[in-house]
DNA sequence: TAGATTGTTAATCGATTAACAATC
DNA sequence: TAGATTGTTAATCGATTAACAATC
């Protein structure tokens, strides 16, 4: 086997989709106790050679000819790889429209991501999230960081404060920042920052939609002549 | 200057932090006309010969040496580029939490995009939306992404039902799709598909973050003898 | 002028893709 | 056995980075 390198950003990334695709795989055929990265490939329509590839970074049992992954390893490695066996704790800042639903939403769990409280500034919507989730103060949400040790905050308060927010949660001792505003955020070398970044996957999205449009209309006067 | 190639989806992606920070910029310093390629790289921490390239990428007029480029002209080439100035038109199905935080959001609107109506099977959510939108049954909105030709679909629906939500939007003429439910979707090669996986970005963030802490923890040995 | 910044060309780097022996 | 699938090694490709002449 390969010596362990480093996993690429890339590789993390389809990592969870994989996941997701063999938990409902090995629920629906209870019968096939092994995977292909064949099979996986075909799912998600893309070529074979990364999943063996990305496969061989996470795996801790080889994969055998003929027959692929032993699959309940497989899912167990993945989710090894992704922590989500260990629960990471959060706190969450901004309990808007957009915050109140992050703070509320499920899902998360799976992923191992546990969001303790809601912080927010505004009095009138402290207390408990329709979902049952304790909404607090600046105060309290920096109390509680601290106490529990949590390293994970996630901003989702709209642009102008994002930055006083995220200063305050590392002051709190945060280390990792899922940030959801627009806003680029100053943070300290040791700081890791995720932006989810919804205006860079539209302008991707809207410039693809341009082009598959543009070609169609294209063809569509080709054909009409 | 260089005959325009296409555009890379990483210069997509930076464009709109780009465009954010000179509007901004052009707002702060109302004497300055011009701004270079050092400048913004050094806001964003990222190397000036990435922005330079970027930036050649998307601007109509070349930049000027020791000046940099024209800022009023570089905005609008840029807000060109990705579409800011003539208007999507999106419906998005799923008012749920999510689905309707998404639905009200204003900011939106500077990116060029338009959401006409909320579509929702469940009736107890249809009417106006707290942010004043239309929120309609599947066949109203499907007559009304006919009737005005619309090309864009946003997906907020829980996991289940995203696939046949996905089928219906393409039966009714949507060729571009924003996905922020976790599922892979099935699509014919035509349509464009924009995952907003953050299922993926938090895997990301939590291996990097576990690397950071795990590496603030041997620094902490060593010091510590 | 000197120096900052541009556009362009070349080098580097890493991810994707291809090729192939090993094996069940 | 034949053929599918693995792990590994090599080739390709494209983005990032470096280098440098041109220019204001």
């Amino acid at each position: 086997m390969e010596t362990k390198q480093a996993i690429s950003i890339e590789t993390i990334s389809r990592l969870p989709k994989y996941l997701a695709f063999l938990r409902e795989y090995h629920k629906k055929s209870n019968n096939s106790l092994y995977i292909s990265s064949a099979i996986i490939a075909e799912h998600f329509e893309i070529t074979p050679i990364v999943v063996k590839k990305d496969l061989a970074k996470v795996s801790t049992k080889e994969g055998r000819p003929r027959m692929g992954f032993l699959l309940p390893q497989l899912i167990e490695d993945i989710e090894d790889c992704l922590g989500y066996n260990n629960v990471k704790d959060a706190v969450l800042v901004g309990v808007g429209r957009l915050g109140g639903a992050l703070l509320d939403y499920d899902g998360f769990r799976q992923y191992g991501l546990n969001i303790v409280a809601g912080i927010d500034r505004d009095q009138a919507v402290l207390g408990i999230s329709p979902g049952g989730r304790r909404i607090v103060s600046l105060d309290n949400g920096a109390e509680i960081i601290k106490r529990l040790k949590i390293h994970l905050g996630i901003i989702a308060v709209p642009g102008k404060s994002t930055q006083e927010v995220c200063d305050y949660l590392i002051e709190c001792g945060i280390k990792g920042i899922w940030n959801f505003s627009p806003t680029h955020l100053k943070t300290p070398d040791n700081i890791v920052v995720k932006n989810e970044d919804m205006a860079s996957s539209l302008a991707v999205l809207s410039i693809q939609l341009k082009e598959t449009i543009h070609r169609e209309y294209m063809n569509l006067g080709e054909h009409s002549i």
